[in-house]
DNA sequence: TGGACTTCCTTGACATCATCAAAAAACTCT
DNA sequence: AGAGTTTTTTGATGATGTCAAGGAAGTCCA
């Protein structure tokens, strides 16, 4: 249960106040010590060196209390540390730094001509450059992509779309630019920004879903970001909708992914309406304008997406479920046929459950990297 | 992160030494202080007061060290204490004693002949008082039923199968028979069992997959037992497997539960043969036969059965699935039905996850709930 | 205006608990 | 028998959080 007492400087008491206050902020003293039952002189000995540090600040709010003596709600001084995200894509890389609070400070946006490891690295390596031109250094480098790799291990064991098998890319990053680098799994990455900065906050268990070129599922549960060293988590894009339905490139019947992933709607309308020239966005036009071939393929998505996250919710009882992703703007389109997939296949004993759709940026994802940095640069884990 | 202190007799540490002896046990002090990153000398001082009380006893196992001064194992001293596990189901009541280990030492089993709440609290006390006879009384009663009850919340919110609503059982049968008392769900008191005494001892994650009069299915992610307050974990019963498929009894077309639960096999090869007399049992010997209509009806229970866990295991990334249930010794007539499924729906990037069958007897329903309030006691969660 | 009251924050003494260094114990191997 | 090795124990030390007590800084009300 308690962990060994290593010598470092701060102790397990002093982070779980840094990140309560990080993620929760600004907060009294005397509230913190509630919230992580400890007695209050506890927090103004562990608050001490964080304040000397500049870790912390007095920050004042409107509220005021009715009795006793005013508190001085502490806040992490986010500009204390800096961080950098890095998103890689198939053909783009998305770089961002942020501050302590996962705010974006700056971002750059690079075209990968090649996936050979030498040209990307090179090219993240640049961008943490750029990004950390002007003030002080970043403390950490976050890398995400799809596929599987996890904080911790700095190897990419496969990545299917940049063609990669084990390459300790973190390693080689770490090297390169003299910072600490992580490389997670893109969608572990952006729910563990969810869960410090975003509507996960306060939430025991939820489950982010996201909707774009794939569909992915993140955990967070017992207020961990669900890890599974080896196989993946939330694999949610290969669940059969319809047994009968079209064929994914897997060779599956009505897959989710068949009917919810921005290809697939847009192939499928394109298809109908024999114009293969159509973009995501103009699909999604036709669909807002109820175009009939249109409205029906957003109809089905909506379908399928209520019943990836009532499955979900079935089996894992999380208290909330997060859409978002690249295509989640769509939203509004098909959401009568969300709600009803969810009500239908929601388990007759619950309510169905809480869903919040975030609209979501493309450097949302490289936010999510930085995020997974400082969460691994702060719990080591 | 870490807990508050307590004026307890037994730290922090102490417990989890506890724990590791109990579910690892014997082990030497040395290997207890590796894995529990901890001094050897701290094992020596948090060991004594547990030796004193008798919890802790020198085992001496078969390994002996090619080298240095011997080690002297240390195990819990199962029989220290003792627990009451109580099952209800509609009709019956099974009521098991085990040791510290989950070891049943006596049970006995009661019709119930009536839902009413003070009918089953005399039973339950009458079982508990029998059980206790000869010997030092228990140290505490865990009951298990079908529906939303929780260790650490004494009432038992719904229980369609008692017609139950919110029935503050666990504090009643806490004063009738004046020990503590929790009340948990069957499937996640049967998960605990597993985590401790069971096959899951040593994973960090699985599920456990019963199949029974319904499908359930419990979880441990992060080395805990996952708990949804108000909502279920692990509603699988109506997961869908086939849009075209039977109704179940809430008007899902196709649902997990319509292919693979005992009634609805018993009820399928019934009506196929024309024979409504037939028993689950004979029916298996009819698919062991390999009579057609019986065989058939199998194998789509198998095919169920393999795409509830393909889907278990893509969502949460458990390393392993435990099946186990009254309906589990079906297991070998639908074994190939069964693994062609979990193959075909498990998501390409993974291999298939571990599968172990747990034959089941029905007294380790009762077992669970013992297990699940020395889990309580000890954990205190 | 000034006390009563309340809550927040701080201080120093104290208790707990785990580590560290050192040594004793108990075995195998040569 | 002595060297080597690992386990176990011991006592000193240090880190860390609590406790009790009191000071600080407001509001409320006479």
């Amino acid at each position: 249960m308690s962990s060994p007492q290593r010598q470092t400087q701060v102790s397990d008491a002093m982070r779980s106040v840094f990140v309560e206050l990080l993620v929760h902020g600004p907060l009294s003293r005397a509230e913190t010590a509630r919230r992580l039952a400890l007695s209050p002189s506890a927090l103004t000995k562990l608050t001490k060196p964080l304040i000397e540090g500049g870790y912390l600040l007095y920050q004042p709010t409107e509220e005021r209390p009715a009795l006793g003596r005013p508190s001085q709600p502490l806040a992490v001084n986010a500009s204390r540390m800096s961080l950098i995200g890095v998103k890689l894509t198939s053909d783009e890389m998305f770089a961002v730094r942020t501050d302590l609070r996962g705010q974006i400070q700056r971002e750059v946006r690079r075209e990968l001509r090649s996936h050979e490891v030498d040209h990307v690295v090179a090219e993240i390596a640049d961008a943490v450059r750029e990004l950390s031109l002007p003030v002080t250094p970043p403390s950490a480098v976050g890398i995400s992509l799809a596929g599987t790799a996890s904080a911790g291990d700095p190897i990419v064991h496969t990545s299917p779309f940049l063609g990669w098998n084990d390459v300790p890319i973190g390693n080689i990053v770490a090297a390169a630019t003299g910072l600490p680098t992580i490389v997670e799994n893109d969608v572990r990455a952006l729910t563990a920004a969810q869960q410090w900065f975003g509507a996960g906050v306060g939430r025991h268990s939820f489950a982010l879903v996201t909707v774009g070129a794939g569909i992915g599922c993140g955990l967070v549960i017992g207020d961990q970001v669900v890890r599974s060293p080896g196989r993946g988590t939330g694999l949610v894009g290969h669940l059969a909708v319809d047994n009968n339905g079209p064929l994914c490139e897997m060779g599956h019947r009505g897959c989710a992914r068949a009917y919810a992933s921005s290809a697939a709607i847009q192939r499928s309308i394109a298809a109908a309406l024999g114009r293969p020239d159509l973009t995501f966005d103009q699909c999604l036009a036709l669909g807002r304008e109820q175009q009939p071939a249109a409205a029906r393929v957003f109809q089905e998505a909506g379908r399928a997406l209520g019943r990836v996250v009532a499955t979900v919710a079935n089996i894992t009882g999380v208290e909330l479920v997060i859409l978002s992703g690249e295509a989640v703007q769509m939203f509004d389109v098909c959401a009568d046929a969300f709600d009803a997939a969810l009500a239908e296949h929601t388990h007759w004993t619950s309510t169905p459950v809480e869903v919040v759709v975030k609209p979501f940026t493309f450097s949302e994802w490289a936010r999510g990297a930085a995020v997974a940095a400082l969460q691994y640069q702060i719990l080591g884990a």
